[in-house]
RNA sequence: GGGGAUGUAGCUCAGUUGGGAGAGCGCAGCGUUCGCAAUGCUGAGGUCGUGGGUUCGACUCCCAUCAUCUCCA
């Protein structure tokens, strides 16, 4: 039986059955944080068995596709293990039992109608104590008892180990299907989970039974599909054989499945699969989360192939075929085959790079090993090379098994360990327990009523403080943030990226002042301070949302739809939305693009936006069916799921986006606009920073100001800014230059003054100024004035040292020598010289050295308050004295030290006047080195 | 969110208890032998990522910050 049949088949049947079918839920869950991927059919229905949302359905079946990595490293060695897979599932909210869940399993595996399984190749095993389940299979079905099993809580409860590990929360028995094959092994096809208690803390009686008791089955789609298929692992079904064999032809080699290559192959084809649908759903290779989830995959995947000898691009290539397998089932998968394509070559390349670079880090290891004698790679050097520059441990023991080291495997996954624990982190919880969460299933959700209203009646419905839940409370209790919890609230909730409101709560005698809102499921969580007076469960209370705030937020956010969309106008369609902040006359906005944007183009995206406020379009939302909104263009993305009935924002005619967030009625009440920053968040991932309204209006007065100021700094006009600065640059760079060569070439330029007429001119090109100006200075736009200071301070310095330099053009080798005492055939010169530069004094001294046989020269200078002394001992003198030691010797007495090497060094000191005592001393010291 | 690494000439990188900024390739100029080319000499090119601190003195030490790479969650 092909899969495509048996997938539909079991859907088809549970609908027989009274189930609603259901869509595969997408692979990274929405609101869901404690899982990075889809790793169960159950996922998606998680609030269901929770009794958190109103029920459609109490009875629904799916082929949901999922994403593990706990298992990765046995992909492709074993039959049945994958990262990406589809779990077939049928499930029950409180409906039917046990009964029903076990008389369907079999009628489906064993019937001739459906799977026509020969009954006696299958098995099954249940919880010890679940007489119920086991009563079931033996009377009703008629299996005998000696193939029933009955196993301990580590394989027959969900989730394993639960009575006496935990989690608390929702967990139960459950009862597993075997299939036999004709060599005897068996194998795990599905399993039936009967969750029936709540856990409540350890043993003994923490098992107490719900009130409703739920159905949760999982069939593995692959696995199933290749018992009825008779191959010997997944991986030879219809689906997956033929991107095996495209591997292998990909790859240059004959498919083997029993070698090395062979696994290779598989493991290929598993992870080439999950890559191509999480990429499709919008999860690209990356650093955080998911992505890096999915760069991992791609990585290992990549080096499969590259010990198979592939040194270019290779993966991109599977997609096709991946896709020509898996259409049918999920027909958009085409659409974005060449999005998935490209996203996955970019990331071969980036990484055979690193390989390249892995492999010559790794010859420096083995050299370094070969001249050490030692023959095994240590585990700490593998985790080091891995951690810090990405070299994949694999590669590094191919490598070193080529040249015949061993690798210390243990070594290297302590090593590992221990990064992992440094690097912290912990582990998300199953179910959320707590007094939020009781109130949760007892009031399920709060109406927002904030589209309409900013000010309304509403009642209390909870109060929560620390983990508890309170009746009553009073504002002397604490200072704390305190939750509260309305029947309905005009206070919007953080989502879809918009912060939520503040505000506040008000009756006779009490505020309450709401600092934050957040959204739990469809609860509305009112974070905030109680002020004054008694807050009360069941008493009616007015509900304020601060306007002020709210209206920035919606500027704010109305804005942003009007930035995407000039982005897709001036970028391309390629220029999606990847993610947003929107907070009060401020937005943050991540959207995808290859490299930064052009400063011209950002400046015309900016004035498309401000043209479309001045447009005055109406704004306005629609609630209607997710074709409808389609058909009218709204804005969708792919692997997006979205519910039935959407809440469609559309602006005049130029935006349509589904978008649950508040905005404003009419595109000219944004006001004012501007783009602030655009830098880059990840590869591929672009962010603008934008303000609107009473923001964008004070930035526009400060970069003005800013920019004023500097002027008047560098005596120019605004426009001449950026030349302005250059040339101070270039200016100081000069006069470092001379000081440096120690050569003055020109007395001291006086800056002319082209002061040119103030002229006021327009904001952007102000802006534009201000931003290059920033730009040659490396630094942030409201530090320029500062840095213009600084760089002015330097300059007028430097300018100081050229003419003191520029007096000192007088003292020269010759004049010193004239001055030079011959001691034992050494020449010594001890001397003040009007400068201190220290490279104007080495080049004297070098000059000395040039024309002397041997010689000791110490000079020194004074420069302002400071001074210095520099001293050379030419080679044939420094076995009798070292130029480090007189320096050392001398320079406390100027109040300073120094040091160097013993032919050249060089001291400070703070007492210009004390040199010639400085120079007394070390004559003292010279006459006796050379004495002895 | 956290750990690690890197940032020095156009490119690839050296720089050793803090004391005169280097190499190779490339570039420019001048030569030699010239069949493509090879080869010698000379030279230009550096805010040592940015800002601050310690110090008589910082590429070097400390703090902050930005950028890139990488691992863990």
């Amino acid at each position: 039986m092909k899969t495509d049949e048996l997938r539909e088949k079991y859907l088809t049947f549970f609908e027989s059955k009274g189930h609603t079918r259901q869509p595969s839920d997408v692979l990274v869950p929405h609101g869901d944080p404690s899982v990075l991927f889809t790793p169960a059919g159950m996922n998606q229905f998680k609030d269901h068995f929770l009794g958190k949302v109103k029920l459609d359905f109490t009875r629904a079946t799916t082929s949901q596709k999922c994403l593990r990595t706990g298992d990765i490293d046995n992909v492709g060695r074993t039959a049945y293990h994958h990262t990406f897979f589809e779990m077939l599932g049928n499930f029950s909210f409180g409906d039917y039992f046990k009964r029903e869940a076990i008389h369907w399993a079999w009628e489906f595996l064993t019937s001739k109608e459906w799977l026509s399984i020969d009954p006696n190749r299958l098995t099954v095993s249940v919880y010890l104590d679940d007489d119920e389940a086991s009563e079931i299979w033996v009377k009703d079905i008629g299996l005998p008892q000696k193939r029933v099993v009955r196993m301990g809580e580590d394989d027959n409860f969900w989730p394993a180990g639960a009575p006496s590990q935990g989690p608390d929360g929702v967990c139960g028995p459950c009862s597993e299907i075997f299939y036999h094959d004709e060599k005897g092994s068996e194998v795990e096809i599905w399993n039936l989970v009967f969750t029936q208690f709540n856990r409540v803390g350890d043993p003994p009686d923490n098992l107490r039974p719900l009130p409703s008791k739920n159905i949760d089955t999982g069939m593995g789609l692959e696995r199933i599909a290749s018992v009825l298929q008779g191959v010997d692992t997944n991986f030879h079904i219809d689906i997956l054989q033929p991107v095996v064999e495209a591997a292998a032809e990909i790859c240059g080699r004959k498919y083997e499945p029993d070698s090395d290559d062979g696994r290779r192959l598989r493991r290929i084809t598993d992870h080439v699969r999950a890559c191509t649908f999480a990429i499709h759903e919008d999860v690209e290779p990356g650093t955080k989360k998911q992505s890096y989830v999915i760069r991992r995959l791609l990585r290992r995947a990549i080096l499969d192939g590259h010990q198979m000898g592939l040194t270019e691009p290779f993966l991109y290539q599977l997609v096709g075929a991946v896709i020509e397998q898996m259409k049918a089932p999920y027909p958009d998968l085409p659409s974005t085959q060449r999005r998935v394509e490209e996203e996955i070559r970019e990331e071969e390349k980036t990484f055979l790079g690193t390989i390249d670079e892995g492999v010559a880090r790794i010859e420096r290891v083995f050299n370094d090993m070969e001249s050490g004698q030692r023959m095994m790679v240590s585990g700490n050097e593998a985790a080091d090379l891995y951690t810090t520059y990405g070299v994949p441990p694999e590669l590094f023991q191919q490598l070193a098994n080529e040249r015949k080291f061993t690798f210390d495997w243990d070594g290297y996954r302590t090593a590992m360990e221990q990064h992992g624990q440094v690097s912290g982190g912990g582990r998300g919880e199953l179910f959320k327990t707590g007094a939020i969460e009781s109130i949760k299933s007892a009031i399920q959700r709060t109406e927002f009523v904030g589209y309409d209203e900013e000010n309304s009646q509403v009642c209390v419905r909870g109060i929560v403080y620390g983990d508890k839940s309170f009746e009553e409370f009073k504002n002397s209790e604490t200072e704390d943030s305190v939750v509260v919890i309305l029947d309905r609230s005009p206070f919007y909730g953080e989502s879809g990226g918009q912060v939520g409101d503040a505000g506040k709560l008000l009756a006779d005698g009490m505020v309450f002042s709401v600092v934050d809102t957040q959204k739990d499921g469809d609860l509305l969580l009112h974070y905030g301070v109680l002020k004054q007076g008694t807050l009360r469960v069941g008493e009616q209370v007015r509900a304020e949302v601060a306007e002020n705030r709210r209206q920035g937020i919606c500027r704010a956010h109305s804005a942003t739809h009007i930035l995407h969309h000039a982005l897709q106008t001036n970028l391309g369609e390629h220029a999606q939305q990847r993610g947003s902040k929107v907070e009060e006359d401020q937005l943050r906005f991540d959207f995808k693009n290859r490299s930064n944007v052009e400063f011209e183009t950002l400046e015309k995206i900016e004035s498309d936006v401000i043209q479309r406020i001045a447009e005055s379009a109406p704004i306005q939302w629609d609630y209607l069916a997710i074709d409808e909104a389609r058909s009218r263009g709204a804005m969708m993305l792919f692997g997006e799921k979205y519910p039935d009935v959407v809440r469609m924002v559309s602006m005049g005619e130029f935006s349509k986006e589904l978008c649950g967030g508040t905005h404003l009625s009419n595109t000219d009440e944004v006001g004012a606009f501007e783009i602030v920053a655009e830098e880059a968040v990840s590869a591929g991932t672009r962010r603008i920073i934008a303000l609107t309204g009473d923001k964008a209006k004070e930035h526009k007065q400060q970069v003005s100001e800013a920019a004023q100021q500097v002027a008047a700094k560098l005596e120019v006009s605004v426009a001449e800014l950026p030349t302005g600065i250059k040339k101070l640059m270039a200016r100081v760079r000069e006069l470092r230059k001379q000081l440096a060569s120690g050569q003055v070439a020109e007395i001291v330029d006086k800056n002319e003054k082209t002061l040119a007429a103030a002229t006021a001119g327009d904001y952007p090109s102000t802006r534009a100024s201000l931003r290059e100006t920033a730009r040659l200075l490396n630094a942030p736009l409201f530090e320029v004035s500062e840095r213009v200071v600084g760089l002015q301070e330097e300059k007028d310095n430097l300018e100081a040292e050229v003419a003191t330099l520029a007096k000192a053009e007088t003292v020269t080798a010759d004049s010193l020598l004239a001055a030079a005492l011959d001691l034992s055939g050494v020449t010594v010169i001890l001397s003040q010289v009007p400068v201190g530069n220290a490279n104007l004094m080495r080049q004297l001294i070098d000059q000395v050295r040039q024309q002397t046989t041997g010689s000791i020269v110490l000079l020194a200078g004074a420069d302002g308050d400071r001074c210095l002394l520099v001293c050379g001992v030419s080679k044939d003198v420094v076995s009798k004295i070292k130029a480090g030691d007189i320096v050392k010797a001398v320079a406390p007495v100027v109040g300073g030290g120094g040091g160097g090497r013993p032919d050249m060094a060089q001291a400070g000191g703070k007492n210009p006047a004390k040199i010639p005592e400085a120079l007394a001393a070390a004559n003292e010291i010279v006459q006796k080195a050379l004495s002895e």
